[in-house]
DNA sequence: GCCGATTATGTAATCGATTACAGTTTTTGG
DNA sequence: CCAAAAACTGTAATCGATTACATAATCGGC
């Protein structure tokens, strides 16, 4: 109750201070053009007064919007909290809000991302979705949104924004290698969905070290799927039927291998015993399955605060730049889900 | 690059449509204080000059935030998904930006919150998280925001904000019918996390259900969970060493039930031949579980709507006042993991 | 001790909206 | 047909910051 008085503005710190507003203004943000007496008395003032700049005015005055858009394809996938805490801690410096929308729940409209920069809601974006058109995208460039845009694990082929993303080729790879290394030959691989850029980084990983190992390759051990629990338990029952089993599959995402041991369980196979999986991602959940899963750890944190700061480069103009685009390694984290073929 | 002029501003849709500024934005705001012809003619040339509103200019003069914040305990929980997706829809139509903040990942210190009013950052808050700390709340009616808080699913016990929540003890209290009419008299419970609100409205209807129905009670059928995974595999650990065994068991989600199936598989049981079991939310990937989990279903999008639209009958001073304190009916979905007991 | 360069500070315009107040026109009622 | 009420519209102040420009103070060098 004490404490209801309005806020204090500038205007009262130059008061108590018996400086100007512009000095006030100055100490904040460039502490360098006032001298050391006037500073300690400014600051000793905003203590006193318990002054906080007020966001509104600041963005009005220099013409920003003050916050950042995140799309992400769906909120609901363990996948993306990690990313999103990564980025929120690279935020937490500045004085830009995160504004975080789902573009699967309410779908990205053509212009509505164009429309954030248009009406001027937003400084930039980060796209954890990599399906947006390159119409979508066209129209925000038209707003000189060009390189106000990061694009986050996931990329738009054939456009020019800077891309964070981990070394999918290379996890693919590790998976493989570990399977081979524990004996197996046959290995079998549940994708992503078509058309996704990183279902075509994972399969080639995967083909390419396959190949290199000169393990045997048949195609209907490429299982199409799409990241999802029912993709993986699809792949199961395909897997069932099969006159050649594999012993080994390389899921490409951590929620398909759960589907597929539910599925190959159900089916009467032991897990790692008949057959062994590996995932990608590394989610919390994984670590706690039953069975603990083998997988290809993302370091989604840092992920996230990768992909602020390069933002942050491109939209504060006091940040240093940063290298644009990064590619963060991975790392195979093995559990109880791979071993040896019977 | 046609467009790349600057931002119409008020002032040049005053001038294409000649008017004063106090009519463009009379006609944005308050329509029927301004004649039809000067309407149309003002409509026309926001048309013509694709003027959008600044807000931070709006914010500045009208001493808003244009902001709210909405209080995660964890992300990374595919339940929270939904309640975000209805949220998002409800405050779609208003001018307020949705700020999404994880308060597990970033701690919430006692401050921070407050600090967010009094800076004048949001306008108000939707909490999801009951564990906000009595003198965090007290700080942030210090800055006035005494009914700008709503909290949703949880709340914080002897306080007085809104809440909007599913109706919990009946949901356990269904759960538990149902596994009655299917012919269970051994019924067991995994509980949520000590001091949450949740936990005990469940424990609860649970209990109250089984006097009701005059089953047995036994002091190790309540096992103390978290609503996590892996609790739920702890609990399949007690369970499978018990002496009496339950024939059904209730779980205060449905992450949990995941983690209690895949313990009891991996112990030699079978779900639901040997026992049944319910979950609670009805998350996504209960649909596609193996088995396909019999759950309790809480409109998850609703929720989020609704708090939405009962803070913005707070916070905006032109909509209608809601009854604040809403609880939602929930439904028993019924799939594969329940059956008779044998 | 004087002069130009440097450093420190203040004045006032500006960002783009909203709105109290005042002024003008139209309507209404008798 | 006139006065009062109602309906429109405009003028200008205001929200709280930033910053170009002007001015004042200090300093160094000779």
């Amino acid at each position: 109750m004490s404490k209801m008085h309005k806020p204090a503005t500038i205007q009262d710190v130059a008061r108590v201070s018996r400086v100007s507003t512009a000095t006030v203004s100055r100490v904040l943000s460039n502490p360098d053009l006032v001298s050391k007496s006037t500073r300690v008395a400014v600051l000793d003032a905003i203590r006193e007064t318990g002054y906080r700049v007020n966001q509104a005015a600041r963005n009005l005055r220099m013409k920003r919007a003050g916050a950042v858009l995140i799309l992400v394809p769906n909120l609901g996938k363990p996948f993306y909290s990690g990313i999103l805490a990564g980025i929120s801690e690279g935020f937490a410096g500045s004085d830009y809000a995160v504004l975080i929308t789902d573009t699967e729940s309410s779908p990205l409209q053509e212009e509505t991302l164009a429309g954030y920069f248009r009406d001027g809601r937003i400084d930039g974006a980060i796209s954890l979705d990599g399906g947006i058109s390159s119409d979508a995208l066209q129209q925000c460039v038209t707003y000189g949104a060009d390189d106000r845009i990061v694009f986050l694990c996931e990329w738009v082929e054939g456009e020019a924004f800077p891309v964070i993303s981990s070394d999918n080729p290379e996890g693919a790879r590790l998976a493989i290698r570990h399977l081979h290394d524990l004996g197996h030959k046959k290995i079998a691989h549940v994708t992503g969905p078509d058309g996704n850029v990183l279902t075509t980084a994972r399969r080639e990983g995967m083909v390419q070290e396959r190949t290199r190992l000169k393990l045997p390759a048949r195609p209907e051990w490429i299982i199409r799927g799409d990241f999802s629990l029912e993709s993986g338990h699809e792949a199961a029952r395909k897997i069932l039927e099969m006159d050649e089993r594999p012993t080994a599959v390389f899921c490409a995402a951590d929620m398909v291998a759960f589907g597929l041991i539910s599925g190959l369980v159900a089916g009467g196979l032991k897990v790692p015993g008949d057959i062994s999986v590996v995932g990608f991602d590394d989610i919390e959940m994984s670590r706690s399955y039953v069975p603990a899963l083998t997988t290809i750890r993302q370091d989604r944190h840092q992920l996230g605060r990768r992909a602020a700061e390069v933002l942050l480069g491109k939209v504060a103009t006091t940040s240093h730049a940063l290298p644009s685009n990064s590619t963060l390694p991975v790392e195979l984290v093995i559990r109880a889900s791979t071993a040896p073929p019977s």
